[in-house]
DNA sequence: TATTGTTATACTCTATAACTATA
DNA sequence: TATAGTTATAGAGTATAACAATA
């Protein structure tokens, strides 16, 4: 039985061992792919996954506050603050400061964002993987069922 | 029924509706738990997990060449050049200039690399993210395998 | 001409700390 | 004092193109 390769320019294959017991390893090659189709789909948006996400927490959670997003989504405060100013520069993200607490600044969708994270939804949440990938739907749902439990993000048990 | 919530200094629970059930966001958040996970094993050698991984995969291939390497891992030529450069200053990996194409550069450990890999092996193929994990080792073995379905690493049926 | 690897540039993301303005 | 957000800086990773040496 030959050890298992992945690509190469080589004469050989590759070994790559346990390495594809790893999870680490398993969980980049994945993100790798994901991002592929992501770029593929919508790319022509010029937005990457993680201003998606915002955008669809904020559409979710109108008034949320910046600090919050970042937190929920494990972005550094600094990053934050630059990929804010980038949606607000385009039109989809507005801020303002509360009277409450003038030191927050609370986030919320512009209608030209709302329509955005309305259109692009379906596409954006992956629903559109099962092209000709290699898991059958009920393979798809389980990997996800898994990864939720293994990230803690049951939702409500 | 309350909606899903991660995380928050915010009054109400923030929403995430249906991101709960993408696939990218699941694998981002899986990768930062691994990411936490791995520097606080492995962190104190001031080695990141892509490092490692090619150390890993040089130790199995002595000799590989470093396109090789880069394609195999998915890691751009540019950044491959100046990852091979820290672990030839760390004294963990040695290059050298075959006769048949000096073009080439083909790595290999350096005694203290092949030490390095065989004592760090297990706490870096992460057969220690059971510690209290969500996860049974059942359900661990399921999700790397639908991993490894997914991203076509399937080594040899 | 094409290929291997390197250099250079630029941008994103991360990490950190210092700073402001509020509280 | 502590907190929310910003700014600044540095490093890693990515993308791209131009380049040298070799094939």
């Amino acid at each position: 039985m030959p050890d298992d390769a992945l690509q190469t320019t080589e004469d050989a294959p590759i070994k790559l061992g346990e390495l594809t017991n790893g999870l680490g390893f398993l969980i980049r090659i994945a993100q790798v792919k994901l991002f592929e189709n992501f770029f593929e789909h919508l790319g022509e948006y010029g937005l990457k996954p993680g201003e998606f996400t915002v955008l669809w927490v904020i559409g979710l959670n109108p008034g949320l506050r910046q600090g919050t997003v970042a937190n929920t989504l494990h972005i550094k405060p600094a990053h934050m603050t630059k990929l804010t100013g980038r949606l607000v520069e385009r039109g989809l993200v507005s801020r303002a400061t509360p009277a409450d607490d003038r030191r927050a600044v609370r986030l919320s969708l512009t209608p030209e964002g709302q329509k955005f994270v309305d259109s692009k939804k379906d596409a954006f949440l992956n629903h559109n993987f099962d092209e000709k990938e290699a898991l059958s739907p009920e393979e798809a749902e389980q990997l996800i069922s898994l990864l939720r439990k293994f990230t803690g993000l049951n939702a409500c048990p």
